[in-house]
DNA sequence: ATCGCAAGGATGTTCGAACAAAATATCGAT
DNA sequence: ATCGATATTTTGTTCGAACATCCTTGCGAT
């Protein structure tokens, strides 16, 4: 749903919302309510709607989603398993904890994981990847970013353009294995990043470099310079990783509220 | 479940049977139906209990395992994510078929993971996981391979000590992501191996090298000799996974039953 | 005032039945 | 006999209610 990971392969997480030109416009058959609602779920999860901690309730998500608590545990159920959810039995579901660690964890296995698939990719794409890097790489050159974390719309869509170009890179990479890893710490990481960054307080200069490690990385890539391409990869990461952490722990000391990490 | 992977992170995918000595003896409180039904269905599909490609019918499962459907409902969502079974909407849920493709990407990845994994374990593991990792290979060369694949107590036995000797190896890498990941490889992995190894096959001298590996192994890791130790079990990996192939283009062919891979 | 215990309410768990979709069998036409 | 449409059966999906557990509240004893 939230990212582009996965998709075509037999690691499919959710249906793409990121939907390829299929045959048919209007096809969406064969879905069930616990699929529709695992989605939407996931999707609120990633984007911060459901605060880490946070209790999930049967009844209230019941009345919220407009769905009965079995499609609802089904969903929940998967989300156990993808680590987005946390569950005691007999005391129901929570939504996973932020914590510092998770986070550090996450970004150095992420910037490994990525910089190897890219790698890969970069060894053995052709130029239907090339294409892609580049349609993707323009689409998101082309979404401002939003100005207000206020609005959704804008920044669901920023964030599934980042998604889908980080994709792009590491496509070619031939590891369905490796793209689902690669495709879950990317959405955990997007957890992160989109539960705090509550100020678009990035300067424009970071804005500027972040733009230039995005083309620089994919004219790299296209131009079969791993080194280079994966140096550039891991620097972005780096940096975003440190804007995360800085924001990090600016709202925990504002939360202040000792949650233990 | 079948692993001893996850334990202790907050990544814990099964509760292990791998039961440490716990405070209290018979202290499995909080657990409910739609756990159980999980484990226990983890376990049946990596033994390969359950059959590829086959079909997961509720009524037959509902008989077979004494629990209503709710529960199973449960316990199979978790598993998709698990990539040990698939779901289509409306057409029910199937045992995640074999192929040797995937056989191919999953034995890469592993080993890059697990010698990633292993090479960190080594820069920071204390005492108690080198004694760990000695306890481990002392109980996993206390127990003999078995003769008969059909007694199935004694391979459950061996893959458990097996698995739990991996484990002890990379534990001490600090990094939950990381031994996640390796445990959900290692457990994709076995369930190839023991669709696979339907013949105690091997032979007397594979047998033995097997275990100079795990000694070896074992030893340059407490050695803190990472070149050696990752380099020895890369070899100890590739060696299973020819064994593995070998295997399973014998059982494929013999199936014959084209099912395209 | 604090602690322990019991009652009540809230919440999670499970089941069985009603519903909907898919797969299969049946029948008629060519 | 084969093909296609319809009827039947099987199977998956969802709901609502019954049940069990946990948490909170309120009472009484120390």
């Amino acid at each position: 749903m939230t990212s582009a990971y996965d998709r075509g392969t037999s690691l499919s997480r959710a249906e793409s919302a990121v939907s390829l030109p299929s045959v048919a416009p209007g096809d969406d058959d064969a879905t069930t309510l616990g699929i529709e609602i695992y989605a939407r779920l996931r999707r609120d999860l990633i984007a911060g709607h459901l605060k880490p901690g946070e209790r999930l309730r049967f009844r209230q998500l019941s009345a919220a989603y407009g769905v009965g608590i079995a499609p609802l545990r089904e969903a929940l159920s998967r989300l156990v398993s993808d680590q987005l959810v946390r569950f005691e039995g007999h005391r129901g579901y929570t939504v996973a904890p932020l914590s510092l660690s998770d986070l550090h964890d996450l970004c150095a296995l992420r910037t490994e994981l990525s910089c190897n698939a890219l790698r890969r990719a970069i060894a053995r794409g052709d130029e239907d990847w090339e294409a892609e890097i580049l349609a993707a790489l323009h689409r998101l050159e082309r979404t401002p970013l939003p100005h207000s974390v206020e609005d959704r719309k804008a920044v669901d869509e920023w964030e599934q353009r980042h998604d889908r170009f980080h994709y792009s890179l590491i496509a070619a990479c031939d590891s369905p294995w490796l793209l689902h890893f690669c495709g879950a710490l990317s959405d955990h990481f997007q957890r992160y990043r989109r539960a705090v960054i509550v100020v678009t307080s990035s300067s424009e200069a970071l804005l500027k470099r972040v733009r230039e490690q995005h083309r620089t990385v994919a004219e790299a890539a296209i131009a079969r310079d791993a080194e280079r391409a994966t140096s550039v990869l891991a620097e972005h990461f780096q940096g975003s990783v440190e804007v995360v952490i800085r924001n990090y722990e600016e709202v925990s000391r504002s939360l202040s509220a000792g949650n233990g990490d």
